[in-house]
Order: structure tokens, then sequence, then C-alpha cells
DNA sequence: GGGTTGAATACGTATGATTTATTAAGTAAC
DNA sequence: GTTACTTAATAAATCATACGTATTCAACCC
């Protein structure tokens, strides 16, 4: 039996993010929802395998209107399917919904992050250059300006070799690009790619001092946005994520990061 | 009170597609998460409302549990957050989980439709290309030559006229690409592209009779992944996009397909 | 006026009863 | 032996109810 902390009284339900990213999940629901999640994207409960209801009361010692819950947000999400007189069977990974937060958080927790990791850069590749050019024709004069703030600390932590710091304002410049893409989807990866920065440097897949060019490059998408000039902006962003990859193959086919 | 149906003895609980792409909701819990979601992305339950849970029991003629989890679902949506002593809250359109299919049906379904059509284009000029530039570099032979008769059926029911063997024949060739990228984020989001690609056929998005060069750039693009050539790939895959773009732009500007 | 206390409220959790769909075994007919 | 039909077992789906618990709001006191 796994025993779940019960109600505080200092947060409302759900799940309250943490300033280190982790967070403090309350409600037996988010609780038991967070466990069976971990335990399917980490494989211990693999694809076919099914379970009973009464089986997971049991296992988590909590009430059937709980783990049904539970069961119905990992059903929306492609993890599991119910079926009656069968019982509840976790589906294989092609049918998970990849892109909701809770899926991405779980397998980046998970064994097999090092292989997400990859297709999220994959994916960024492809978002964040088309991103900077939207936004090179749309931001507004007050985001271009922050982003070239933002440009000009991300350069200076860089070089104080402060990495908690970097990371914040790495996150909120390619999340500041995004919004002012003006494209909702592009708007809405701003997790995603939180994530990907935050996984990264927390796994040691980030070089240990950033290197000149990538720091020059921030400054140049900034630079090319304020301007407008969209061909730029999409020139310089692609930089950036060519060498990211480029950095996250060589310390994971050599083991540890380079300096 | 809407009544809703009662369970029919052909199909398991959850939504079974049908061949015109529709679905018939089996289940109580199904029926009220698809009413109570597409009301909100119509608007009809505007950002910031609250409703109690009995309130729903009876307006839908249901038991708690069902509202519940229903409720829970929507929650790990983005589309509502559930707080004691206040009720059921609707969540601002910022936070709603975009690439979750179920919203992206019921976005479609709403008034709005046409600029989401418009973002998810962007969308895809982002992802296609790149898709096909991976595809080049990764796709089993056996994909290739797949993609290879794709593009000609496609091009003859492109001569012929023929709209609907068109649309399946365009899903089947993008959904192949994507997946042939070998990157599962892009293959995910073959769901997305085909909701596009019949959304805009159905809202007529689209020219009445396919162009020429569209269709001989479904032949290039197929082409340049069989032969290994990444850069004509993308190229080719733009030229879709861009175009793609541009008539759905010219309609709803103008009000009606051209020629 | 500001802080504290307390009651009202609506969600959260637990549990028992009942219904319904589905599987699988058993049976009869061919 | 195979097919088709019937029946029983099973586990989820639904309903109903009770109780627990956080949060709000207002009355109250200092």
């Amino acid at each position: 039996m796994i025993y779940l902390m019960t109600e505080s009284a200092l947060v409302p339900e759900g799940s309250i993010p943490l300033d280190d990213g982790s967070a403090v999940l309350t409600g037996l629901h988010a609780q038991v929802l967070d466990l069976i999640g971990l335990a399917i994207c980490a494989g211990e409960l693999a694809s076919g395998s099914v379970m009973r209801i009464e089986e997971l009361e049991e296992r988590y010692g909590v009430s059937r209107s709980v783990v049904r819950e539970a069961i119905r947000v990992l059903a929306s999400m492609g993890m599991v399917a119910s079926r009656r007189r069968v019982g509840v069977q976790v589906l294989a990974a092609s049918e998970w919904n990849l892109y909701d937060p809770q899926v991405i958080r779980w397998r980046l927790a998970s064994p097999g992050r090092i292989a997400q990791l990859r297709s999220l850069t994959e994916l960024r590749t492809a978002i964040e250059p088309e991103a900077a050019r939207l936004a090179a024709i749309r931001a507004p004069l007050a985001n271009a300006s922050e982003l070239m703030g933002l440009a000009g600390k991300l350069w200076a932590a860089g070089q104080a070799n402060d990495a908690e710091g970097f990371l914040v304002l790495d996150i909120e410049f390619h999340r500041l690009v995004l919004s002012s893409s003006g494209n909702e989807m592009f708007a809405k990866l701003n997790t995603l790619v939180a994530e990907v920065l935050t996984g990264r440097t927390h796994y040691g897949l980030m070089p240990r001092h950033p290197h000149d060019e990538a720091l020059q490059s921030h400054v140049d998408v900034a630079s090319a946005i304020q301007r407008g000039n969209a061909d730029d902006a999409h020139a310089s962003m692609l930089g950036i994520m060519q060498r990211a990859f480029d950095e996250m193959s060589s310390i994971w086919e050599h083991g540890s990061p380079a300096a």
C-alpha cells in the first residue's frame, strides 16, 4: 500500500509549480494520477497490461472515485483504455498525447529521457526559427525591446558562468519569441521548450560554459526581430538550434559535458 | 434538461470514429464531456464564468460521478479549474491544451474555426518541410516507394476532380511523410494535419480543382525522399505549404473558392 | 480600521447498490 | 468438428448518499 499526503491548508487543489520546476501535488486525485502516469511512462506498467479498478484502489489506498477520475484523465491522454469485463489496459506509446505537458514531464522523469530530449530538440529546430521569422514581422515594439534586454542579460549571465540565472533568462527569451510570433500554436510550445531547457541543463547535456557564438546568436535574433528582418531572425535562431543539437549529440556520445 | 443517448450494444465505451470523420460517443461520460467542451470552445460558456457540479448534473440529467469525471478531464486540458467553495471556473483560451486532438476538434466545430485553420496551417508550414527533410534522410525504402505510389494516385484523383478521393489520399500522403521522419513528435501531428485537410475541404477553403503545380509538388516531395535528397524534399514541401496558405488566404478574403 | 472568529458553501473523498456491456463457457443443431 | 445460439460470470459504468475539508465572506471584537 502506498501512503499519500492528505490535503494541506496552504494550496488549492491541483498542482502548484515550484521555483525549481517541480511541483506539489495537492489532492489525492492528482497524486494517484501522477503515480500511475509515471509508472506507465517509466515502463513499469507495460503496454498491453491490464489492471482492475479495485486493484488500484487497494494499491494506493484510495476510493473508487479517486481512481476512476485518474483513469479518465489517463484515457483522455491516450495512455489507457478501459473496457467492460476486461479492465483498464495500458496503451502503446504511439497512442499517447506526446504534447500534453504532463506527459512530457512524466517522460522526462523516466529512463529514455535522452531519446525524448532528442525528439523535442528536433521539434524545436522546426518550430523556433519559423517563430522568430514571424516575430520579426509581427512583434510589437515593446516585445522587441524586451528581447534585446533579455539577450543582453543572457550574455552577461553566460560570461559570469551563472548557470541558474542563464537558464531562467534563456527560458524567458525563447518564451517571448514564441509568443511574439502571434501564433497561438507556437506560443503554446513555451512549456515544452522550458522543459527541454531545464532538462538538458539538469541532466548535464549543456557545455559547462555557454559558447560565445551561442550568446551572440541570441543577440542577433533579438536584433533581427527589432529591425523586422525576418530572414536574419530565422537564420540566427536556426543557428542556435543546430548548435544546441550538436552539443547534446556530442555529449551523449562521449559521455560527459565538454568544457 | 438535455437528454443523452443510452449505451448501444454495438460499440465499446469511448468514441468510435466514423468513415466521414465524425464519431459516435458512447457512454454518458464522453457525451457530457463533449457537450461541455464544445460549449466552452464555442464561447457559450465564457472565460471566467463559473458553474456548480449540481447545476451540471441537472442540466444533463446525469449523476455526480459522470459530471465530476468530465470536469476532471476538462481540467487536465486546461479548460476549467475547480476550486472549493467557488465552483468550476472556465479558464481563458490561453490556458487550453491546443494540441489535444479533442480540443482541436471542438475548436474546428466552433465559430472562429477560420482563425484556427490559419494558425494550424502556419504550424504546418514550420513542421512539414522539416519532416520531409528528415524523411529523405531516414525513410525506409518501402515508405519511399509507397509515397511515390500515393503521389501518383493523388495526381490522378486531382485530374479526375475526385474531391473525396483526393482528400483521403492527401491525408495518407502527409501522414506517411510525418511518420517517415522518424520523429515521434512529428508523427503525432498526423491527426492535426488530417483535421486541417478535412476542415479546409469541408469549409470550402480549397480551390475547386487542385492546381497542377500542387500535384506536381507532391510527386517532387516523394521523389526527393526516395532519392534521399533532403534539401529538395524540404523545398518542395515548403512549396506545398505556401501554396495552401495562399489559397486559404485568398479565399477567406474574397469570400468564395476560386476555380 | 484591521484582524480574528465562525458559519455557510461547494468541492473532495468514501462507499454501497444497481445496471449494463462484454467475454467466455456451455449447449444444441448441422 | 464446426457453427450458431444461449446463458452465466465479470468488471466497468452509473446512481445515490453520506461525510470530510478547504475556502470564502461576513459578523464581530479589539
